[in-house]
DNA sequence: TAGATTGTTAATCGATTAACAATC
DNA sequence: TAGATTGTTAATCGATTAACAATC
């Protein structure tokens, strides 16, 4: 009887879309970068306390972690990084193409589209946009830098999930409109702006000024005592 | 006599150097960035509550946040733009000129060192390195692309405090510890690669690749149910 | 003055860690 | 078998939020 309302409760939260808490997602990447690593290099297991190792994590954050997908580990052995590999790539997605445009025919933009990482990924870079009549036409890579006036519909067109914002900071929330009312699902946004976004539109900044600003800050601030974050502790 | 000893124990918390959470040093970039829009708009005041609708946090963390410096506010006003910039600044090291090296001249290392965006918040790029002979000497703006040779001699002569690693992820890890080596007490990590460093150099993931990752999980995992984070709430 | 906003304390919430029975 | 490692529950820790007296 306790059993079955159990296994009732079980199949409910399956069925409801498990819903990982952020910091889970956070370090879904860097679990998949390092098992794929261990993989390439021949491991057919990783124990939690190898990866913890590895990611400057605890064990016990990896397992609880990992038990959130539909885990696979063994007792004594750890977790098979085959099987491991794919669950991780299943859940991120990194198994499919994704399509994403980038706005800006900038510095930082034609370099992200001539970067061979993201295709590597499976971000595969659709279009790259810009409103400067002198540069439009111009190849970057296969690609020609298309005028803004296009944007619309080719977002529509190629079904493109995610925009990558490379303009200048003071065109970044606009940049942003008008790929949210294209239709795009996800942007990165790699300006020095703040852009606010609605609900239904996932939203990543990239930080890369604020990073440096945090980095300048500890640096300053490290002198001589280490009041480090708790994961550094499990490290022998 | 109670405040007697209340103030020695303030004494000692200012020269014991404040350590803020990580959290708050995160958020300080934002607020820096809001507060000079502001100022740039003629605003003299800026209340918690308005800082709270723009950055998409609750007044109450924008007070708890700020409390952590040497606050300024004032009751039915909120804080003075103009100081809380200046304070913002001077915690961050916003007001002075911080020296970077990029190593790897690829096409993101190249564009970041033209990338205006740097210069402009305070990162000088003092050199640009690669191992590949076929580019060393070529032109990045105002620098020549120079041999990882001359990488130690020339961070440890300009006094580098930050390095940018912007090569491919096989190579991440040598690049850093020569970067350690040579002295740098900072690295913001642009491959796609996981980077270990000793305690008392800060490191910071610029994470590209994860951040497309994590939009690609979370559009396809939010279909119609709103799980978001609390700091929506506030927003009236 | 009345009312808005701060600074701060206490309550809540959620994430990390510890611990351990189950298991291979 | 003995011992290492998982999956999971409970304890701890820390960050966010609520609430409110103090204040301008």
């Amino acid at each position: 009887m306790v059993q079955h309302k159990e296994m009732g409760e079980k199949l409910l939260m399956l069925s409801a879309e498990p819903k990982l808490p952020r910091p889970v997602v956070y370090r879904l990447p860097q679990y998949l970068a390092r098992v794929r690593e261990l993989r390439d290099s021949g491991a057919e297991w990783v124990s939690s306390s190898e990866l913890a190792r590895d990611l400057g994590l605890t064990s016990s954050t990896v397992r609880q972690d990992l038990s959130h997908l539909q885990v696979c580990g063994v007792s004594r052995r750890g977790y098979p990084t085959r099987k491991l590999e794919q669950l991780l790539s299943r859940v991120l997605g990194a198994n499919r193409v994704h399509r994403v445009v980038i706005v800006g025919a900038g510095y930082l933009g034609t370099a992200l589209a001539l970067h061979g990482g993201l295709a590597e990924q499976g971000f595969q870079v659709c279009g790259i946009f810009d409103d400067d009549p002198a540069i439009i036409g111009d190849r970057v890579g296969p690609l020609r830098i298309q005028p803004m006036t296009e944007l619309n519909k080719s977002v529509k067109e190629h079904r493109i999930e995610i925009g990558l914002i490379t303009v200048p900071a003071a065109a970044a929330q606009e940049v942003a409109d008008r790929l949210i009312a294209a239709g795009v699902r996800g942007l990165l946004n790699l300006a020095y702006a703040q852009v606010r976004v609605p609900e239904r539109v996932a939203l990543m900044d990239a930080r890369l000024i604020a990073n440096l600003q945090q980095l300048a800050y500890i640096i300053r601030n490290r002198n001589g005592d280490p009041v480090r974050s708790r994961r550094e502790k499990e490290s022998t």
